[in-house]
RNA sequence: AGGCACGUACGUCAAUGGUAGACGGCUUCCCUUACAAGGAAGAGGUUGGGGGUUCGAAUCCCUCCGUGCCUACCA
């Protein structure tokens, strides 16, 4: 048997994926069974223009967890791929491939401007996939699906008519975000504050007829061209007897009102505030209150424009803050300028400063949609956010305060909304240009420039994905799906309009769950950003590591932040390391002998096989459990100490002289095929968090090794085996007693080894005596093996023990007392103190445990069992306790 | 400005009212024929501070300190 000592990742995860992908495995039709209970998942598409990150390697190990635990479990699983088009993003990302090239989108035109981001997607949106089947990630790849497909932008036409036939969609003159760079319109969360350090301004504002004036603060003078009227207050006395009046607007020949408005805090400021209801959304809200007229004094580039006076036409708006601010101290107006901190509002993607405006755009009433959400959460408590205590309340409070959505987006690369005018300005929305012409009764069209918000598609996803608006097998078979796996940070932006989307259009929730991962810091514990580039790159780490070891690193992340730390993934490493050599050495002694699954349910078994058989079932409960739970900490502890501490250090080393034995009989053949049965199911066990090393090695496994019932015609594979599951007859408390107490005689032999400074060549007796029949039959019939864990001469048994003076002893539990004879080579003072230590431990517990039962209201109000089990405890400490002082008295 | 979360061993994290654990790191010994990416044995924590509820608190409540995140129309 031909196996290196070492485990190379990179050879292991060379074809596996290839020969699952082309034989099937990752499409639901693999499964033959018409009753099997369904499993999907939709992915969160990833933006084409990225490069997959930790982000996306955390998430899509979950996902894959998932599906490959429920495909082993008989489901008919569903995971399906697509990518999103990521408007502004990839916009972005080409213009500025174009600026190298010293061209502007308007140099090429819309047409081949978008035929260029069809290029530059092939190329991009490739890699993606390269590293999702480089993750092992067990998606569909015939289902894969892109946000600007002809199918899934029929979607996307047909939801824009019902919205628009239903009134829920209506274009209309409001202040939106303007990003002044990119030259488009921005959603709400689309737009992020920041916050910056500036100044507040105090200009002073002349009343007409009087020598009085009115101080208004302001951290945008600029915009006092464009003021249409002065706020303050109803209930502030001191301006009382100025509403109504009349300013002379400095630097303009116009004369403005003051108004008293609720909106304004008498606290703040002067308690008169300057409004702009062109450039300011609070201002607009007031202007359209009390008809303010609106001066647009800024435009799209975010210089100044004509109605800001020929003085300004054409200023940056910076330029003409500072201009302003000038020009006021010239004319002895400026009262005064103080530093102000205040936030400021980005457009996420560039990070330019927004610019509210007034512009027509096409926006979303969300009211409906909105209690749809809010009805399903109220009545079914869906979807069931894992983990469950923050988000439920913070995504309902949300929805409470949910304002319309603008929906247009001023780009070219999206979905062109499917609205046409005729040359009348006639608007006529329509699922295609020919039913536009249909309905407008001519051809003289021209559809709207703009497209459509990426989310809007988005929002789609779950079903879009499955073929509605038709109603398919797919959707019926597929939706609602499982789980939605996502970041924290698109809960609003993406979750929430899934779920009113898949309300309004299929009338059922889009999944059922919802698994909220944590997010991977840096080592500093600050977020991963491009910016920043602090990201570490997970293709770099599966080259490191293996991508195995990565994945079960990640899957233990589960849903707190945790920061980086790649000390964590080599000792995964270690792990994979220690599962190669495991199974190496079982193949290396598997002459003869086969995975053979009902050896593990005959009678008569040795304790050890006894005792993994219930270990075995335990970890098989318990990794089920938490994985149907989102509980991945849990499991991958589970898994890693089950296969290194139970598997490899007792059992392992328990069957050796079974399994090593020189001469070939049925008990060595016996042996070898109980270790290759357990070890087949141990990779089962880990198969959905460790693909590749344990397809590797199953593979090599010989033997019996049937698939699950639903895959019964597939060819051979891990994956499509049966997911182990705990059977209660399978778990032997007595087995579990009776190793622990053999585990325990080990671990002290070994202490005083250790302590004594005994040289591990030299072969020590060990003298039991031990009155408890039961144990000692125990201890018996494991004589060898114990002998070969201490690397013990010889040991003797009996119901007392008699050792000469010159010994190390220790007290076991259960009564049983050992010692090693260490005739001249025993430091009767190191032996004292060490024995001395023991008894201080076991002291500094039982005061603890006394001092409880001393509590009176402790063994009144406790339940029974507790105080019992308080109380056994501290008898066995006395008698270990007594038993030790004697052992140290005798030594001499 | 509000809201929410978090603070546990040197580091990264577990532990949903019942004896505080894991992995890495550290110390000592060992290349014992599966594995030095390993084996054996150890050291290390009054769970951020203070108060409360409880027989019992890392866990529930209050408060303070520190750190993150989200939401928001203070000009």
């Amino acid at each position: 048997m031909d196996i290196p000592k070492q485990y190379d990742p990179a050879q292991a995860e060379k074809d596996h994926y290839e020969r699952w992908e082309k034989n099937g495995y990752f499409a639901p039709e693999i499964n033959q069974d018409p009753s099997a209970p369904v499993f999907t998942i939709v992915i969160p598409p990833p933006n084409v223009t990225g490069s997959l990150h930790m982000g996306h390697a955390l998430q899509h190990t979950m996902m894959d967890v998932m599906t490959r635990h429920k495909r082993m479990s008989g489901y008919r699983t569903l995971w399906l791929p697509g990518m999103d088009h990521a408007g502004i993003s990839t916009q972005l990302m080409v213009t500025n491939a174009l600026k190298e090239e010293g061209k502007t989108r308007f140099d090429l035109g819309r047409e081949k401007f978008v035929e260029r981001v069809w290029k530059w997607k092939a190329e991009s949106g490739g890699q993606i996939t390269v590293q999702m089947r480089r993750e092992g990630a067990s998606v569909d790849w015939s289902r894969e699906k892109f946000t600007m497909d002809e199918d899934l932008s029929r979607a996307v036409r047909e939801v824009f008519v019902r919205f628009y036939e239903e009134g829920l969609i209506y274009r209309g003159k409001r202040i939106v975000n303007w990003c002044p760079r990119d030259q488009t319109v921005l959603s709400d969360l689309e737009v992020e504050k920041l916050p910056q350090a500036g100044k507040l301004y105090y200009l002073r504002y002349p009343i007409k007829n009087s020598d009085r004036h009115l101080t208004v603060a302001t951290t945008r003078p600029e915009t006092m061209l464009g003021d249409t009227a002065v706020a303050v207050n109803p209930t502030d006395e001191r301006f009382s007897d100025l509403v109504g009046a009349i300013i002379l607007l400095p630097l303009t020949n116009r004369e403005i009102p003051v108004i008293k408005d609720d909106y304004v805090d008498p606290a703040f400021g002067t308690g008169a505030v300057k409004i702009t209801p062109a450039h300011d959304p609070n201002d607009y809200e007031m202007g359209l209150r009390h008809d303010l007229p609106q001066v647009v004094v800024i435009d799209a580039h975010a210089k100044m424009t004509a109605d800001a006076g020929a003085d300004f036409e054409g200023l940056d708006r910076y330029k003409a803050r500072d201009k302003v601010v000038e020009e006021f101290e010239k004319l002895g107006l400026l009262d005064k300028v103080i530093d102000y901190e205040f936030s400021i509002s980005k457009c996420e993607r560039c990070k330019t400063v927004i610019e509210p405006l007034i512009s027509e755009q096409w926006f979303m009433h969300m009211e409906p949609l909105r209690d749809l959400a809010l009805g399903l959460m109220a009545q079914k408590q869906k979807p069931q956010f894992t983990p469950d205590v923050p988000y439920e309340r913070i995504y309902t409070n949300w929805l409470e305060n949910l304002r319309d959505w603008t929906i247009s987006r001023q780009l070219w690369w999206g979905h062109q909304i499917p609205a046409w005018y005729t040359p009348s300005g006639e608007v006529i929305v329509a699922r295609s240009e020919e039913e536009a012409r249909e309905k407008a009764g001519t051809s003289e069209l021209t559809q709207d420039q703009d497209v459509l918000d990426t989310w809007f598609s988005s929002a789609l996803w779950p079903f879009s994905t499955l073929g509605w608006p038709d109603d398919t097998e797919d959707l019926r078979t597929f939706y609602p799906t499982s789980v939605l796996v996502t970041a924290r940070d698109i809960i609003f932006l993406w979750v929430s309009r899934m779920v009113m989307m898949g309300m309004k259009f299929i009338g059922q929730e889009p999944f059922a769950d919802v698994f909220v991962t944590g997010t991977i810091l840096d080592s500093q514990g600050q977020r991963m950003s491009k910016t920043k580039r602090n990201g570490v790159d997970p293709l770099i780490v599966f080259d490191k590591f293996g991508v195995d070891a990565t994945r079960l690193t990640l899957a233990q992340v589960g849903s707190t932040d945790t920061r980086w730390n790649e000390k964590q993934v080599e000792s995964y490493r270690n792990f994979a390391n220690k599962i190669w050599n495991a199974a190496r050495f079982c193949l290396m002694n598997s002459d003869g002998a086969e995975v053979k699954p009902e050896l593990l349910e005959s009678k008569d078994l040795a304790l050890h096989d006894r005792w993994i058989i219930s270990r075995l079932n335990k970890t098989a409960e318990r990794v089920n459990e938490s994985l149907n739970t989102y509980q991945f900490h849990e499991s991958v502890q589970t898994l890693y100490h089950f296969f290194w501490d139970d598997f490899c250090d007792w059992y392992i080393e328990l069957s050796k002289s079974d399994v090593t034995a020189e001469e070939p009989s049925p008990k060595r053949t016996e042996a070898r095929s109980r270790l290759l049965t357990v070890l087949e199911q141990a990779l089962r066990l880990l198969h959905p968090f460790m693909p590749y090393i344990t397809e590797e090695l199953w593979q090599r496994l010989p033997g019996n090794k049937p698939l699950h019932s639903a895959y019964a015609g597939a060819s051979s594979t891990i994956m499509l085996t049966s997911y182990p599951i705990s059977s209660q007859e399978m778990i032997d408390d007595r087995a579990e007693r009776e190793m622990s107490a053999i585990i325990d005689l080990v671990s002290r032999v070994r202490n005083i080894r250790s302590e004594m400074n005994i040289k591990p060549a030299e072969r020590i007796p060990v003298i039991v005596g031990c009155p408890d029949q039961e144990l000692r039959n125990t201890f018996s019939s494991a004589r060898d093996q114990i002998a070969r864990l201490v690397r013990a001469a010889e040991i003797s048994i009996a119901d007392q023990l008699n050792a000469p003076k010159a010994s190390a002893r220790a007290v076991l539990v259960g009564g049983a007392e050992l010692a090693v004879p260490l005739e001249g080579l025993i430091d009767f003072e190191q032996e004292r103190q060490r024995l001395g230590r023991e008894q201080d431990k076991l002291r500094a517990e039982a005061t603890k445990l006394e001092a409880q039962l001393a509590n009176p209201s402790f063994v009144e109000r406790a339940p029974a069992e507790r105080v019992d089990e308080v109380r056994s405890r501290i008898a066995d400490i006395a008698q270990r306790t007594s038993q030790l002082q004697q052992t140290i008295e005798n030594l001499q």
